[in-house]
DNA sequence: CTAAAATATATGATTTTTCATATTATTTGG
DNA sequence: CCAAATAATATGAAAAATCATATATTTTAG
């Protein structure tokens, strides 16, 4: 005898369905979920997300351009060119064209920038911490390689279809 | 001595950096990337992608609420809202208030979305095949069952914050 | 060396998305 | 039973994202 369901109780990955097993889906829910908490974090600190993205990647590697940009950030190059602009006019990051390559527009950390990229990537870090607690030890110790690897294939397999 | 390297060379995973072993760097790329291929198919077929989200729902369940659909399309109420109104102008699916509760929209594919989602869900299911193949088979195995991990624990975790 | 192709960024116009809030319906507490 | 609280959906206005394409620069082929 099988008990009643309330309609809102979320019975996720009831048996046969097709949504609560598929890998896209997981990813992509597992994605959304997992940041909700610290991309909220970022907007109090007054960034949008691809801003903060900028802002990491940015101090990883000052003065990278606005093509590299985009794909860290996973925006679009025309919407990261206007991002950029409104963070230039905010005073967190300056464009300079690359001496070597006009057509390039290279974009560094303002001291501004740096003092906010300072305080959020300690809070990132703290954060994925905090996830990777919540996993089964063993599953945590999985989870980022197997995510690399599958970048790292689908990279390959990219370079495959357009050689 | 080290060898001189292009600037558009991504060498990816650059010893110190903080972006490229970011979880929800990874977790967001992973999403992007591994999704891209099977996306372009579903913007062929003539969907976006929350529309085919709601139809590979729907397909799972016929008769879900808005509220729902939203969390698992990954789109916000309103916006489904309107893709939902948009979907059943092309007569994808149909809406009913439910009889039990006048403030629930129940949603379901008509005998054109159940056709549209019975060609898509036989693709997605291929397209998973394929990206579980680029995998090496220890990390494939393990790689669903941490995201589901990851999911029900972040979960839990809401239900605590706000009890 | 030069014309054509390729690359990097910017921009205008349109479409999407979001945000706040209105509307309608149900539940709950007194 | 009623008033207030809650829940589900809809909607108008504003912000953001996308698409196609323009502009500027560099590379490549001949």
């Amino acid at each position: 005898m099988s008990r009643q369901v309330s309609e809102t109780e979320n019975d996720h990955g009831a048996a046969d369905e097709f949504v609560p097993d598929y890998l896209l889906y997981l990813l992509a829910a597992a994605s959304e979920s997992a940041s909700a908490q610290f991309h909220a974090q970022v907007r109090k600190a007054g960034l949008r997300v691809p801003e903060w993205r900028v802002l990491a990647c940015l101090s990883d590697r000052d003065g990278t351009m606005i093509t590299q940009l985009a794909r860290v950030a996973l925006a679009e190059q025309s919407r990261l060119t206007r991002i950029i602009i409104q963070m230039e006019d905010r005073d967190l990051v300056i464009r300079r064209s690359d001496p070597k390559d006009g057509r390039r527009v290279r974009v560094f950390l303002t001291e501004k920038g740096r003092e906010v990229v300072s305080v959020l990537v300690p809070m990132a870090r703290q954060h994925e911490a905090s996830l990777l607690e919540l996993l089964r030890t063993n599953e945590g110790a999985t989870l980022k390689p197997a995510l690399k690897s599958l970048l790292a294939a689908l990279e390959e397999n990219g370079k495959k279809e357009f050689p």
